[in-house]
DNA sequence: TTGTACGCGTTATCAG
DNA sequence: CTGATAACGCGTACAA
């Protein structure tokens, strides 16, 4: 049977006859060691097969070198790639991540978050779930002054910072981009305008067509979780419109529900972009694969995940302030492709 | 400023003149504490604003409540739907989840195994990196006894579990299947025979070849990253068969590959199945949407996290004994879908 | 440069 | 049912 006991520091200070302080010293390279001793210690806790436990340290040190991550799920594309952003900065600095999913509920949010707290998380960073209407339940951590990073879907606190993109100005470029291909009925397909993500997008949506006056009516606004099956929804709901009052272009939210939107839809003999236009969000895979190919917003996760664990640590660190700024905003960019270039599209016949 | 020091089980302690020990064990729910005081206790908790501290919990149970996860790309639609799997599970469970990415590299598996060790995780779960040739940076594991469950990439040892499906099952029937349609010639684009998975798919594959008395040549075997930019350059690698010795189906070991194969070989004028034909695995978003929708092989990341994690905690917690078990394997399903269907296709004419 | 002594917050043990 | 006390493994002020 294996062994059972650690091996501690007074393991490794009993083999060499000094003191357990010093061992400690010896294995976080203090420099009040002397190099001989440091390298019998080295040596002796490699011989001993020695491995630090963490949270003993922490117990002392009060930091535990450990990040919290909230995400509503998990399985998304932009989600995985903000984690492998995240995941790659943290390890970078030699901090860890406990990544746990709210599955969009507020009621888990505040759990997770309060087993994060117990863990001390050296900071938390939070994408916030479908319906979470405060921030009560991370109040423990302002309390405490534990750094806390808004990503993507933030709410605004006075301490804490956010990282964002402008979703307003990115919404009202494409938005625009299918006026100026000359769509004059464009549907938006959305999603929770209690999130920020949403309510900018929708609000970009909304004023581009006032300032080009062009009419809104509320049937030409969903409000849906933006699913594959809403996506198929928002197709039937399209179909439902007399012919003469059919919208030319419809702007989703993401490009899940803007690419199975697409495909009914032409299941059903619409032309894309001739008898309607498409533009969606996310720059997602299925987005280059569709066809046409979709016309969306494309924003690196990677950036985002990585621009907030960075800040986080610099704070942590005492390189920089978090506090000094109230959000970032990343560069978002518009990607054009045939679903919505009616001009080109007409001109080819 | 914040008040800054921890409110321990001794602040409850003293508020209710009595002793921590008591505290701690009404907290716990332990039974032998009188309905009366546990009430006070967890009032007084709340009252006081008391968060338990994990680690110092940790440190004298030796148990963390928390999973190591170690893989080699967080970004792949099937990892995060893993991960996703995983969370939840360990969630339901009260575990929380470590995770962290070799990025395919050996080097950085090692290492972050090291680190979860440090961290004392109750257990690791693990994918191997492409480049994994040994499993020596896990002894430390296998030498506490702290069990290691592999999955979808694993590699067998003696006390550990894999969570695996049939690969070369899955692989051999469509294979069989492209045969079945009429498909002689049939290339193979795959990953790295290191790796079980794609040892199995390529094994598979070979057999079924053989099994129906049909060629094999080396050059339909090509080995790649599986990436975007392999499948369009595996285009490029059939374009350059003479027509006569063209292959008239392709395997690939994922979706991806199959996809950026297939819309390459399509730009370039081929007719799909009908000129070939094709099949990918992973059952990927995209290959709902590439047309024709690609043939593949289901399988659930969700279910491999939640069987992984499940097995796991049920050995912890002393419910099930991992290692009277080898593996597990999990269904996969044959999807057929266009990209293959050359008979219909052919009878459409 | 090294050693002594104590504390971090919790739980296990043993007594009562 | 409750209390006193030691122990988990490590870091650090202070002294030497």
């Amino acid at each position: 049977m294996a062994e059972n006991r650690e091996v501690t520091i007074y393991d490794i200070a009993r083999h060499l006859n000094i003191s357990a302080a010093t061992v400690s010293r010896g294995l976080n390279n203090n420099p009040a060691v002397s190099k001989n001793t440091r390298k019998k210690i080295t040596e002796a806790a490699q011989k001993l097969g020695y491995q630090s436990n963490t949270f003993a340290s922490s117990l002392r040190s009060k930091s535990t070198h450990t990040l919290g991550v909230l995400v509503p799920r998990l399985n998304s594309h932009f989600m995985s790639s903000v984690l492998a952003g995240m995941e790659k900065a943290a390890n970078k600095h030699g901090y860890n991540l406990i990544i746990a999913q709210s599955l969009e509920e507020a009621e888990n949010e505040k759990q997770n978050a309060d087993t994060m707290f117990n863990k001390r998380v050296d900071g938390l960073l939070i994408s916030l779930a479908y319906d979470t209407s405060n921030l009560n339940h991370l109040e423990p951590f302002f309390k405490r002054n534990i750094p806390v990073v808004f990503f993507d879907r933030v709410q605004s606190h006075t301490s804490s910072i956010s990282v964002v993109i402008n979703n307003y100005e990115a919404a009202y470029k494409i938005t625009s981009h299918l006026i100026d291909q000359g769509c004059r009925r464009i549907m938006h397909i959305g999603g929770n305008v209690l999130r920020n993500v949403y309510k900018d997008r929708f609000e970009g949506y909304r004023q581009a067509l006032k300032d080009h006056d062009l009419p809104f009516q509320e049937k030409w606004h969903l409000v849906t979780a933006l699913s594959e099956e809403d996506g198929t929804a928002a197709a039937n709901h399209i179909l439902g419109f007399p012919a003469s009052k059919r919208p030319d272009a419809v702007f989703c939210a993401n490009d899940t529900s803007a690419v199975y939107c697409m495909m009914a839809l032409k299941a059903a003999g619409f032309r894309i972009p001739e008898d309607i236009a498409f533009a969606g969000f996310n720059n997602d895979p299925i987005s280059k694969v569709i066809e046409p190919n979709l016309t969306t917003v494309d924003y690196s996760g990677e950036t985002m995940g990585n621009t907030a664990v960075t800040n986080l640590i610099n704070h942590l660190k005492g390189i920089s302030n978090l506090y000094s700024t109230n959000s970032i905003t990343l560069r978002a960019n518009l990607i054009i492709r045939a679903s919505s270039l009616k001009k080109v599209a007409g001109s080819k016949k």
